[in-house]
DNA sequence: CTCTGGATGTCGCTA
DNA sequence: TAGCGACGTCCAGAG
């Protein structure tokens, strides 16, 4: 990333160094005192005001007041994006849409700094479930984990905490099963056996115990083993896709589609 | 508006600049090559890449990639925000909220700038023909949906919801109007059934049901065909140009404009 | 406070 | 390309 950066420029700078970062695809930040108008799905006004104007590399616009999330101003994209000096004494900054048709004007009566470059980001980026999510999808469909396996509770209070799913196997046993949602650890394994303990005494009967993780530490592994607790492996990935796919779909198709 | 701005600063300066602005609630805008984690209502993970992170004078986080309108992580507002730097040698920046809980965490590995300082802004910010102004003009001019019709309530409220417009036609049927300022789907037909059959529940008599908006999806009007329902298109350009002149002029003279 | 409907929603998938 | 539904939707207004 290299950045020019200009401060308090006149407007004639700010036009060449903007027209140059329009230009070349840069990403282009202003801050400055403006005023808008917008026309196009809807109409707006904006009257003058300090703000931060962005157009990213794709000709995204953005222009954002000092406060809130949304921008009050925006292009989710752009055709073309010019920018000229007026003779009222401002900068004229136009960023047109085609389809629909909108038009963006940003009109700048100074300009305190404006930031260009190129950002380079190959990042990968991926949405994953949260426990709660993936909890809820086991209770729905315990075949995920095990064949025959009936879940009759989730979040189960026990004295200390709480059993994420709590059910029996084909063969009437009961099974608690700790879900996470990162690789175990030992620690994992630890807490789950702290609950098969207190079920023990408490009820008089050894339930099994079932890790479920999209991995496993060596280390977990180990402790699981010693301990006499199982483990299974979920992709969380291959959930997520279920997860969409059902949506549109319907549940009960769901085992099936898990279970080869 | 006062902006101070580092350039390459180490991760420590940056740390101390970042700090400041936080605690001066400014706003606050760094450059850099950074990963992020999210956990909330879901969860995400970005590895590394340069982007744009901001804090806003309200404690909303934005983190955008070099395209794209939308940011890939960011925070509607945030309960705290803190900066630290890790053994690791990153700069983690964790933003905090409450309700729903949501942690943001973002490492940065280098910063190319940063800028912070406090934004003026009292702007008025007007948008103009909402939908609730398309209502309005309709319900003072309802020849622009048909001759000789009278609207006599907006806003009606039914068992289950709002009728926009209501009133009688020049036979003196009753007439439900729904009002969409974007294209119509078939979710909107539906909503317009609902109306239209709760209405006769109550009333015993079978009203028109129109609905009106700047274009009709395909679905939309095959559902309104089959539920014998109207459609009604509007062209919100031509309105918007005609609320201008209107503000100009007189309002007795739109019926008289829009006709032809 | 929760709930609901609108948005210049935006975005991505699919026919 | 247009339709259509999901979204960490966000957000304002009402009950």
């Amino acid at each position: 990333m290299k950045l020019e950066i200009i401060r308090k420029p006149s407007l004639e700078e700010a036009l060449s160094f903007i027209r140059e970062a329009l230009r070349k695809k840069e990403y282009l930040v202003v801050f400055g005192e403006c005023s808008v108008e917008y026309e196009g799905r809807g109409s707006s006004r904006l009257t003058s005001g300090e703000r931060m104007f962005v157009v990213k590399q794709d000709g995204a616009v953005l222009l954002h007041r000092p406060e809130g999330y949304s921008p009050v101003n925006w292009q989710p994209s752009t055709a073309s994006i010019e920018a000229r000096l007026l003779h009222s004494g401002e900068l004229l900054i136009v960023a047109i849409r085609s389809k629909p048709r909108e038009i963006l004007r940003v009109y700048f009566k100074n300009i305190e700094a404006a930031i260009k470059g190129k950002l380079m980001d190959t990042g990968e980026f991926v949405m994953y479930l949260s426990e709660a999510e993936i909890r809820d999808m086991i209770y729905e469909n315990p075949g995920l984990i095990e064949e025959g396996l009936r879940i009759t509770e989730k979040e189960k209070p026990i004295d200390i905490g709480y059993i994420d799913l709590f059910g029996y196997d084909s063969s009437g046993r009961p099974v608690i099963i700790e879900l996470k949602r990162v690789p175990a650890s030992r620690e994992a394994v630890m807490q789950l056996y702290n609950y098969i303990v207190q079920y023990k005494k408490k009820y008089g009967v050894d339930p099994r115990g079932i890790l479920v993780a999209p991995s496993f530490y060596r280390s977990a592994i180990d402790m699981a083993e010693k301990l006499g607790i199982e483990w299974k492996e979920i992709n969380i990935q291959k959930l997520w896709k279920m997860k969409k796919s059902m949506e549109k779909k319907e549940m009960n198709t769901l085992d099936r589609f898990f279970k080869h």
